[in-house]
Parts: structure tokens; C-alpha cells; sequence
DNA sequence: CCCTTTCATGACAATTGCGTGACATTCGCG
DNA sequence: CGCGAATGTCACGCAATTGTCATGAAAGGG
């Protein structure tokens, strides 16, 4: 069977963790701080590392990032408190390959981890840039520019168009741009998506009072078409 | 729509969720205590429990492990008091499927519902579209076209089509389409899904006078041929 | 610590779409 | 054929949805 680090400072979660994937016949790793995963991940190496974001002495996005740039493809899930950085969408970049907000629910957990190790699909697939007319977004620098002009997008912008440029044609609900963009962390009002939407209209619309490329579809959310 | 039970003990918090939740269309079944609950869950198979953890009679816990011990896979959402880790991970134990700590966000519990009824109620085998002679119906795009025009349907117009789509050539009671296109709560008069028809067969039929799709069934509703 | 950017929220107006009722028409059934 | 019930048609008022803007809070950089 696989086996898997769980790097969590709270005892009491980990051992909650330990004991039930051990249950689940995996063989378990743990560390309490960050740079014990680390020591670790080079030693033992797991077929799966648990993280949480918030460690002592090497946080949970660090260690994610420094083991990325050693080279290290171990698939990596991420344990988030509401609160924390927690935009799935926005937050994949750093090499994480899943998240799971604290609290969390053990089944989904214990899911994912076997959807992760199956390693069948790898996860939806946000598009790493996007091109039409003279519009050019690239997702992965944070950079857009409209003809020769830059655009000057903000993170919960380009998530926006992110999210709507993965399903290009299809309707994205208001609900669905929360949960994906905005994530567990504070719940904000459904209006904020629409302010959003109304602020990128204005920078990659040419007339954002009639739009030709994001669109309304009233009552149920909005659209991204060439 | 979803049926959902609540079983609280406080009864100011438990008539809030109650109109919260009907206030989202979801039926709302309502227990004091566990003993109560218990009994609304296997008479009324909710779709969705939400769960206090301190209960009269029989606890939160108790519950839920008995529940689950009986095969019962009804997606779950506890409530409790902000407590130690140990009940998180005891909670989620039992076999949870998420965890809400009091006091909680109304928009975070609505969020989280929305996100366990969707993981556990995949949508129900609804077309992603429709076409017939010169009909083309594309429901996750929302767009509709009629030979070369294109048609503005409304929400509410999509969503019958869909339904009665999705059993071609079966007669779909009124009923049934205010339950699944409407929602639960605030019935409108069955009318209202006659006028809905009417409006629908305006745009899809050659003739609406001479319907040759959109069929009515005299005293029992409408359905969809070829 | 201040300053700038970004974000969330609310008020307001404009728009859309929905629900309802009145009336006309059709259907089912004797 | 005739009657009552069910359905079609239509128009109106209202409620919900959305665009727009302003404001204050939060986050991030110098």
C-alpha cells in the first residue's frame, strides 16, 4: 500500500489522521513542524504528503514550494483553515495537487486521497492562458494586455476569467465562482461576484455597457464566449 | 428540490434555520431531540441531516453512529459548539460528512449544504441538450436556436424543456415540474406552468396553436415527442 | 506606520421575468 | 349536444435580478 506523511501541528488531528488511514491500511509518516516533513520527505519518500498551511518553523507554503523546486513531484494535499489562503483556484499554482478546508470532512479526505494516489485523471484542468480578439491572458504570469495596452488584473479578476475561460460557452453560476474563486473562507455575498464580473467587463470588454464576450445569462449566472 | 432535516434542541436557532432553508426552497423537517430525529429519518429519508451535537434523549453522536451503524449513507453536517480538536475528529469519526462550529456564518452553512447535496445528489440525468427537426437546445450554454434564428428562453423555460426532455415521450405531470424546476416551497399555481408551456410552445413550435411536440395530455400534463 | 490597492457591502435604479387573474377556447363525458 | 372542468391566451403589477456607484474595511508594500 501507499505511504503517507501527514505534517500537522495540532496532535490531536493528527493522530485523528494517523490512526484512520492506518485503518485504511496505509502506512503512516508524521511530522509536527515543517522542517521534520522535510527531513522526512527526503528520507522516507512518501507517495503522499498531507500538509498543513500553518506550521511551526517551516510553513505549509513554504515547504510546498521548496520541494517543487527541488524537483519533487509527490503529489501534495493541502490542509487549510478557513481564513487562511484558501482559493482553490488561484492557490493550485504553488504546486499543490488538492485542498481540503479545515474543519474537514474525514470521507472527503480520505476520497481524495485515494483519488490522488489512483493518479487516474489529473485535476480539472484550468486553462493556463487565454486568447481571443486582441485580448491575451496569461494565468501563470498574472499578466493580460488588451491589443498593445496591459491590463492590470486583480487576483479575484483573473480567477474569475480563469474559471469562466475553463468552460468556455457554458453558463458558471454565481455559487460556482464562489466556491472555486473565492473558496471556504469568508462567504461573501453573491453580489460580489457581480461586482467582479461588472469591473472585468470594464477592462476586457470594449464596451462593457454592451458586452459581446462576458455575458449575463439572467438567473442563472454568467458566460465567457469568443 | 432537497429535503433536509434539523435536529437542534434550541428552538431559536432551529426555527431560524428552518425559514433560511425554506427560504432556499429546501423542504425542512424539524426534530428537538435525537429520539425525534431519529424517527424523521427513517420514516422521511431526509436528503441531508444537520445535527447538533448536544441532544436531548440521544446525542448528536449517538446518532450518527447508529445511523451509520444501520447503513444509512444520508450525507450529514454536524453543528457544535466551538470545542476542542478532539470532537472534530471524534465527530468526523462517526462518519460526518462535514462540521459547522457555533456560532456559524448563515452564508458559510448555506454554502456548505449546497456543496454536500451536490456531491451527494449528482445532478439527476438531466440532457445537456436537445435537438429535433430544426430545434437545438444546448442547457448548460443556455442558448437555443430554431433553425438559423436564435431564441431567448428564460430560466424557467430551460428548466421545463430540460425536464420534459429528459423523459421524452412521457407525460410529465404539473406537479412534477413545479416540484423539480420550481422547487419545493412557494408553489405557484399549477397555472403558472401552463403559462410557462404556453410561452414555450411560442418559440418551438412551427404552430403553437398546432403543437406537434409539446404535447398537452388532458387532466394529467404535458409531454415532449419527436 | 502610512499609503495604495483590492475587496466586500449596501443603496439605488433599470431591467427582466414571474405569478396571477380574467376571459376565451377546447376537451371529456354523459 | 350541452355542461363543467381543464387548458389556452393575454396583459398587468410586482418581485427578483442585475448594473452601477460610493463607501469603508482589509491587505499588502514601502
Amino acid at each position: 500500500m501507499s505511504r503517507i506523511l501527514v505534517v500537522e501541528d495540532d496532535p490531536a488531528i493528527l493522530r485523528g489522521l494517523k490512526d484512520n488511514f492506518e485503518a485504511e491500511s496505509y502506512e503512516v509518516l508524521t511530522a509536527t513542524d515543517g522542517e521534520a516533513g522535510y527531513r522526512l520527505i527526503r528520507e522516507r519518500k512518501p507517495d503522499l504528503i498531507i500538509l498543513d498551511l500553518m506550521l511551526p518553523k517551516l510553513g505549509g507554503y513554504e515547504l510546498c514550494r521548496k520541494v517543487r523546486k527541488e524537483g519533487t513531484t509527490t503529489p501534495i494535499l493541502m490542509l487549510t483553515a478557513r481564513g487562511e489562503e484558501a482559493d482553490r483556484v488561484l492557490g493550485l499554482d504553488l504546486g499543490a495537487d488538492d485542498y481540503v478546508t479545515k474543519p474537514f470532512s474525514l470521507r472527503e479526505l480520505l476520497a481524495r486521497v485515494r483519488a490522488i494516489l489512483r493518479r487516474a485523471n489529473p485535476p480539472t484542468a484550468l486553462p493556463n492562458e487565454l486568447r481571443f480578439d486582441d485580448l491575451e491572458v496569461d494565468f501563470r504570469r498574472y499578466e493580460a494586455r488588451k491589443g498593445e495596452t496591459p491590463l492590470e488584473l486583480t487576483r479575484k479578476e483573473f480567477g474569475t476569467l480563469r474559471l469562466l475561460a475553463a468552460r468556455v460557452g457554458e453558463v458558471v453560476t454565481r455559487d460556482e465562482l464562489l466556491r472555486e474563486v473565492w473558496g471556504y473562507r469568508n462567504y461573501p455575498t453573491t453580489r460580489t461576484v457581480d461586482n467582479h464580473v461588472a469591473s472585468l467587463r470594464a477592462k476586457i470588454e470594449d464596451d462593457a455597457s454592451e458586452p459581446r464576450h462576458l455575458l449575463t445569462v439572467h438567473g442563472v449566472g454568467y458566460k465567457l464566449v469568443f
